[in-house]
RNA sequence: GCGGAAUUGGUGAAGUGGUUAACACGCCGGAUUGUGGCUCCGGUAUGCGUGGGUUCGAUUCCCACAUUUCGCCCCA
């Protein structure tokens, strides 16, 4: 047998059916903010999330999922969704639209080549949007809100906001340095991970597992007394207009995002929930003002967001939220002869033009068993064929409800199965 | 990339170096000569992740690999 690759899954059954019905809530949501679908391939040259993502973090240069093509050409199976967005954006010189800001949604899967553990695949979904060509703070409170909405909407509770600023090019470097030079006489008393992250990444060191509720890290300078005044006053900006939204919030200093190109804004979306560990964190963003002009487009203003679907899901399951999925059959048609089955795939056929959902049996089942796959396939009427019936014109039905039957003529059948359904 | 655990039918699983691999659920059929969801009865794995090895003989022991799972690194 041939299995599939390693950290994937099929997706099937009832989560199928979960996540077309998660698809489809967050599809209303970013519609109901005005965000244009935008569909970009799933294949990049490599070099775009060099470029995009940055070099120096892990994530290009052990977690990607490259190739070779057949044309000796260098492609990677795109591990986030804002690097093609912000290409296709350039590409297709969408900075010209009569249209300003571009506000773009998306929705696919991504790759990442690792070892998959809980809550992370090789080939996972996300969801998100990006904002570009806007500086407003206006919008980076709207950006945060569309998933904190969308949660709501779908019936999560306990859903937090965490925000912070990094600041510009020269808070970051300021602060950069303001870090290391407080953390270097303590790094002994850190873990071997955190004393790697030193050189690497140090802004990781304050979320770290291990040492992160050590009092070295606690008081370690905050990002936000670097910021310049008018970084701050971009960052109070933002908290108003998000209490003008009512969206609760508590900006927390520890929030550093893991890619080079995010600056001002970073947010998270997490949601209480013990057991998720670290998928607790059901959407993350930030804003990006130098990453379009980097990728050679204009110099644009850029914030998005992005969240796990796979997670979502997770959490749902988690919380106990029960999702108004409507899989009823409105009819299942039942027959024992050859004769009653010719009529039943005609009627079949009939009903379904008409708007119904329905179906029949296939299995050459017994009616004991037929009664049996109707209940499975949650069937409201049972329509019950025999040749005496249908040489009348009659049709044998039965409310699976109230297990009423009845007998109507062919033409009555539509409107009864109307008027109750 | 590093470490731990696991892998037996459609599902949950028990089990053993040697004729027919428990039990339960599900499914199919019968009792009920065409109206079920209860009950009773019957049927339902030539196979124990894959490939090697040890052995007279392995699903059971050993090795490798794959996959799953839980962590680490990293986190989009």
């Amino acid at each position: 047998m041939i299995a599939k690759q390693k950290g994937m899954i099929d997706i099937y059954g009832d989560y199928a059916k979960n996540w077309q019905y998660v698809e489809d809530a967050i599809r209303s949501v970013f519609e109901k903010y005005n965000y244009d679908y935008i569909r970009t391939p799933i294949l990049e040259a490599t070099e775009l999330f060099h470029r995009g993502v940055g070099d120096s973090t892990d994530i290009v240069t052990k977690e990607t999922y490259d190739f070779i093509d057949r044309g000796d050409r260098n492609v990677t199976l795109r591990p986030e969704g804002t690097a093609g967005v912000v290409r296709a954006y350039i590409e297709n010189k969408m900075y010209g639209d009569a249209s300003q800001p571009k506000k773009l949604y998306y929705m696919g899967t991504m790759y990442r080549y690792e070892r998959p553990q809980s809550g992370r695949l090789r080939e996972f979904s996300q969801y998100g949007c990006e904002v570009i060509g806007t500086n407003d703070p206006a919008i980076d409170a709207e950006v945060i809100s569309i998933p904190v909405n969308l949660f709501k909407l779908i019936g999560l509770k306990n859903v937090k906001v965490k925000i912070n600023s990094l600041g510009d090019d020269e808070t970051r470097k300021k602060y950069h340095d303001a870090l290391k030079n407080y953390l270097e006489p303590y790094m002994n008393d850190l873990c071997e991970d955190c004393k790697n992250r030193f050189e690497k990444n140090p802004l990781r060191i304050l979320d770290c597992k291990v040492d992160g509720e050590k009092d070295v890290i606690k008081s370690a300078p905050k990002i936000i007394d670097y910021l310049s005044d008018e970084a701050e006053e971009r960052f109070n900006n933002v908290k108003m207009y998000l209490d003008a939204m009512a969206i609760d919030y508590e900006v927390d200093p520890n929030i550093v995002r893991g890619l080079d190109y995010y600056n001002h804004t970073v947010f998270e979306v997490v949601v209480d929930i013990k057991e998720m560990g670290n998928a607790a964190v059901l959407a993350g963003g930030g804003r990006y003002n130098k990453l379009v002009g980097e990728l050679d487009g204009p110099e644009e203003s850029a914030i998005g967001f992005a969240g796990g679907l796979d997670r979502l899901l997770l959490a749902l399951q988690e919380a106990d939220v029960k999702l108004n999925i409507k899989d009823e059959l409105d009819a299942f048609i039942m027959y024992v002869s050859d004769s009653e089955k010719e009529y039943a795939v005609s009627l079949n056929q009939v009903l379904r033009l008409n708007g119904f959902r329905c179906d029949m049996e296939y299995m050459s089942r017994n009616l004991k068993g037929q009664f049996k796959q109707a209940d499975r396939l949650k069937a409201r009427f049972l329509i019950i064929l025999n040749d005496e019936d249908i040489k009348e014109g009659n049709i044998k039905i039965k409310d699976n409800l109230t297990k009423e039957e009845k007998v109507v003529t062919e033409a009555e059948l539509i409107d009864f199965l109307d008027m109750n359904m």
